[in-house]
RNA sequence: GGGGCGGUAGCUCAAUUGGUUAGAGUACCGGCCUGUCGAGCCGGAUGUUGCGGGUUCGAGUCCCGUCCGCCUCGCCA
């Protein structure tokens, strides 16, 4: 084999004049006739023009030159020559340009299903990208992301690793557990009937890890929810998972505030600029979200008591069920919303919940259009209170506390996107703090994690965590970045007691915490010390920095909407002889009989 | 589990009200072309219209079912 001597990517003009060999992919051809062929040779570090010129390429290099086709791999050897007044100033090694001296073919292609251009490559239908995900990702969009992920992980390492942090692995077999996802599970061989789960995280472990007294544990790692997908979403994703021992709130959120504005200046070239925190009710409250996007203004006001004092039965009906009444000024909206746009958003209102999405126009000093005459009986008490202007318009979510704030606080993303309310090119993060202990299922009747049954009760609130868990806070954070959620964490629970009662308000029995959570409460028991701990979404943060949306993007080898890697042709059929020694009986589903 | 969009050549798409032989660009194949750089020009080959059924003289088009992909609600401690 011809061997490189350096890359498609590193050559320069200053270089002209040396005898160099380079492989990589054929991206195109330009065949001039019999004495010129062009060709564009790509590997991961960048693009090189080969040329096949009748005047300095020997003959039989030259035929062979006139054969190759897209994504046929090569190896040639040839001079690297200045390309004098003509330029390709679209690569960086536009100016030169290798003069094939010898030629290896080392295979051609088959017909190929997709081409690896970036320019059209994003046209191309997904399940395509996906089967053939090894052609998808020689693209350089593709190659870049890959890179960039690497140097978040090499980035992350170095930072925490200079600060004693041990990167330690933990296990990927481990045992179901109730609360949360849906786990996967897998098969036992030994103990036939018993099940494995894949983790969900490995939450459980760096803190018994604490216990361990490892004192400050690191982890990239994968975590897997058997969970329905979104286009943000992923059953198999990764975190960057860490805990630390003796430490306090302020202390985890300083540190990674420290974390991520450096990560995000080093690697993305971001200011994030100062992290804010704000709790989890002001942000409900103000954004309708419990991951607000506070790169554009458009709050929201509760006027839930003004509502009372009208007959528009909407508002009476959810402020008699205990609900809010919330509403939103949209300033110069009354032109630039029209009737079909507010449909849209009462569309949107509905989806999370809300019967609809009341609207009004004030327009000289008058309420007009929508539900007009039911709130111009508090027209002064609503000017005042959303010190609205001429021109406004204003929207109104109606529903219990959590749909009134969501609905509204969806429509608000949807009004900002439409209006161009959203600076390109800005980040803006924050720490959403204080969040509630519990959130009311009403479906299970019971009382839920909102966020996971580790985390402590704020030290403040530990009287009340049993007399009154609707107000009990926890010590729960979240990192926020232009209204995602990158990362998330908490103080943990270190006392058993404390995590036994946490345990029962979720209606957990103490015979079943013990059986499930045993291990916890025993090592517990066993000093632990106080600790702490957070994981970063890597994938999000990926995303964030390449600026996609899809966390397919982000993901070497992703799965489809219903878990399948259509490249390798994931999940199979288990062979009868597997299934038989993990003592496993197929109830053959009615209709798979042809 | 619910709602929405889509599936036609290797790929990206078109195809009128249900009507002739399902077209175009690109990739591929052949030819021409000595400075291209998304090369150009000329020609060629390429189809289970996702799959199964139905209506009809006639279905890519209408109906029913089903599979796959995407978006989304629920779900995701």
């Amino acid at each position: 084999m011809l061997k490189r001597t350096c890359t498609c990517g590193d050559t320069r003009k200053e270089n002209a004049g040396e005898t160099t060999t380079l492989s990589g992919w054929v991206n195109t051809y330009r065949d001039q006739g019999k004495g010129l062929v062009f060709i564009d040779l790509r590997d991961r570090y960048g693009m090189t023009q080969v040329v096949f010129d009748a005047e300095d390429t020997p003959k039989e290099v030259m035929e062979l030159g006139g054969t190759l086709r897209r994504e046929d791999v090569i190896s040639v050897t040839g001079k690297i020559r200045d390309r004098d007044g003509k330029p390709n100033e679209k690569l960086p090694t536009g100016e030169i340009e290798l003069v094939a001296k010898e030629i290896e073919i080392i295979n051609r292609t088959a017909k190929l299903p997709i081409l690896p251009d970036d320019h059209d490559a994003d046209k191309i239908g997904e399940e395509h990208r996906l089967k053939y995900r090894y052609i998808d990702l020689r693209r350089p969009r593709m190659q870049k992301i890959l890179q960039l992920r690497h140097k978040i992980t090499q980035f992350t390492r170095n930072f925490f690793a200079d600060r004693e942090f041990l990167e330690i692995e933990t296990p990927l077999l481990i045992t179901p557990t109730p609360e949360g996802a849906r786990d996967f599970i897998v098969p036992s061989r030994h103990q036939a009937g018993q099940w494995y789960a894949l983790p969900q995280s490995p939450q459980i472990f760096k803190q018994i890890l604490m216990v361990a007294g490892c004192d400050k544990y690191l982890q990239i790692c994968k975590c897997l929810r058997d969970e329905d997908p979104r286009a943000d979403r992923q059953a198999e994703f990764t975190q960057i998972d860490l805990e630390m021992s003796f430490i306090e709130q302020d202390d985890i959120l300083a540190l990674m505030t420290e974390f991520a504005t450096s990560l995000y200046k080093e690697v993305g070239g971001v200011d994030l600029g100062n992290l804010p925190q704000m709790s989890w009710k002001d942000a409900m409250d103000n954004y309708g979200s419990d991951r607000p996007d506070i790169r554009f203004d458009l709050q929201l006001a509760d006027i839930t008591e003004l509502a009372k004092k009208t007959d528009f039965k909407v508002f009476n009906e959810a402020c008699d069920a205990g609900g809010s009444v919330k509403a939103m000024r949209v300033p110069g909206g009354a032109e630039k919303l029209s009737r079909k746009k507010t449909d849209a958003y009462a569309e949107i209102a509905k989806t999370y919940g809300a019967g609809g999405l009341p609207v009004v126009k004030y327009q000289d000093g008058e309420f007009v259009t929508g539900v007009a005459k039911f709130v111009t009986p508090i027209k002064e008490e609503l000017v005042e209170a959303l010190k609205l202007e001429d021109g406004d318009i204003v929207m109104f979510g109606v529903g219990t506390y959590r749909v009134a704030c969501t609905a509204l606080g969806e429509v608000r993303l949807a009004v900002a996107k439409e209006l161009g309310l959203i600076p390109e090119g800005m980040f803006r993060g924050l720490w959403v703090i204080d969040f509630p202990m519990f959130d009311w299922n009403e479906d299970a009747g019971r009382w839920v994690s909102e966020h996971h049954p580790f985390t402590a009760p704020l030290a403040t609130h530990l009287d009340i965590l049993e007399s009154d868990p609707a107000n009990c806070l926890s010590s729960g954070y979240d990192l926020v970045i232009n209204g995602a959620e990158v990362g998330g964490g908490s103080i943990r629970i270190h006392n058993p007691e404390v995590q036994a009662k946490v345990f029962g308000l979720l209606g957990l029995s103490q015979e079943k915490a013990e059986d499930k959570f045993g291990f916890l409460l025993n090592a517990l028991r066993f000093g632990a010390p106080p600790h702490g701990g957070i994981a970063f979404g890597l994938d999000r943060l990926v995303m964030m920095m390449i600026g996609t949306t899809n966390i397919r993007d982000v993901i070497a080898f992703p799965k489809t909407q219903t878990g399948a890697d259509l490249m390798c042709e994931a999940p199979g059929i288990a062979d009868p002889a597997q299934l038989d020694e993990l003592g496993i009986i197929m109830r053959q589903p009615a209709e798979s009989t042809e």
